[in-house]
DNA sequence: GGATTTCTCTAATCTTGGTTAGAAACTCCG
DNA sequence: CGGAGTTTCTAACCAAGATTAGAGAAATCC
């Protein structure tokens, strides 16, 4: 049982190392489900019987593959900022390279919101505890988080170098502003009240219009 | 200031109908406290000891004015956000009647923001903790945010009336985008790195710019 | 000033849920 | 088949923290 880094406990995976091992496979199913527990039903509502039932084991299982509730819980945190991120950098990356730098801000923005309300309850997990859990839990996916950060911030100075965001805009708040107003939507939208099509569009249009120039 | 309904326990100020009698003083410093440390530690991290610490008290002395800690934390949630709505209400009220409807609604980002961050430990409790109490302690809240809810769509369906917000903007995806913005700062603002000044135009701009008319 | 009521404290109780122990079950070769 | 290693289960264990009991201050009223 061999331990690396802040990281879990983690069996190690002696003789197989295939595609992926049973066990790992297990793993997998009981990080899934403390996401999905832990969107749902936020950090403090998250009880290990919960996440146990959903993954369908018994609670002390858990303990095979985490040695605690909280590294359980900063695993998933850190595994959502970190899809996020992953995930708008390729979206981004395939873009031709003749986009311009608004182009690249509002497929940001597109990805960002279609990633956390469709794929993945790591993502909205994430964003929803990111206050909420206490502090050491906080340290590692906070790293994630400013990478993050710098992505966006690169997109708004790269925007408004290229003078396709007015000159007198604070990108750097409002960029704050536009990350809150897209992580806030976690805690309201509903796709059977608004499609996912006109709240990306609208989100662009607060930007287009709110940053860029006329 | 008493409240009715499904109130907490409350001892019958029988004889004493003063000003603020000792125990109605306790009381509000006991509600005081809990907003304090709900709003900083969030509903999973708040104990009644810390509680009744910042109130300078013990804990089971929080029992004689409230019947359980849920039914503290819902009154606290509930005044949050009252009391907002009653501040936007009141300063919307203070306005001169030949205030344009952007006026109205760029002040209204003004007195959101400026409450939040500024005066009411209340207010940051209740939009921290909305999605993470548990479901029957959001009853009575949720009522006093659908009313919040509606003098927002009020505001933009007047401006967008009088031709002040663009025809084509989908006002209530905005407004819900604009809310998200404006209460994740909570999660975020820091008064050393950003002046709440600069926090308060930037978002009136987001809103000038970004929903209103060219 | 004493009696009654109001308020707060200390000490004990109870529940919830994370965690640990240790016994089965299961897998995977040989 | 049989045994070593891996995985998961049942049955405790334990700590934290909410809540209750009941005694003792403090205020209030006649």
């Amino acid at each position: 049982m061999d331990v690396t880094g802040t990281e879990a406990a983690r069996p190690a995976p002696k003789s197989a190392s295939k595609s992926a091992s049973k066990s790992e496979q297990t793993r997998q199913r009981i990080l899934d489900a403390a996401a999905e527990v832990l969107s749902r039903k936020g950090y403090a509502g998250t009880r290990l019987a919960d996440v146990a039932a959903v993954a369908g084991v018994q609670a002390p299982a858990i303990y095979y593959y985490f040695s605690s509730r909280d590294v359980l819980v900063e695993e998933v945190m850190w595994e959502g900022a970190h899809r996020v991120r992953l995930h708008v950098e390729e979206t981004l990356a395939a873009l031709p390279d003749d986009s311009t730098a608004m182009d690249r801000l509002l497929v940001a923005v597109d990805a960002h919101l279609r990633y956390e309300l469709q794929v993945s309850d790591y993502a909205t997990a994430s964003i929803r505890n990111a206050g909420h859990v206490p502090e050491q839990l906080r340290v590692r996916p906070a790293a994630e988080e400013a990478l993050y950060s710098r992505l966006w911030r690169d997109l708004f100075v790269a925007a408004q170098q290229a003078g396709e965001v007015r000159a007198d805009l604070d990108v750097n708040t409002f960029r704050l502003l536009l990350l809150g107003a897209m992580n806030w939507v976690v805690e309201w939208w509903n796709p059977r009240t608004r499609s996912l099509d006109e709240l990306v569009a609208t989100a662009q249009g607060m930007v287009r219009h709110g940053a860029g120039t006329a």
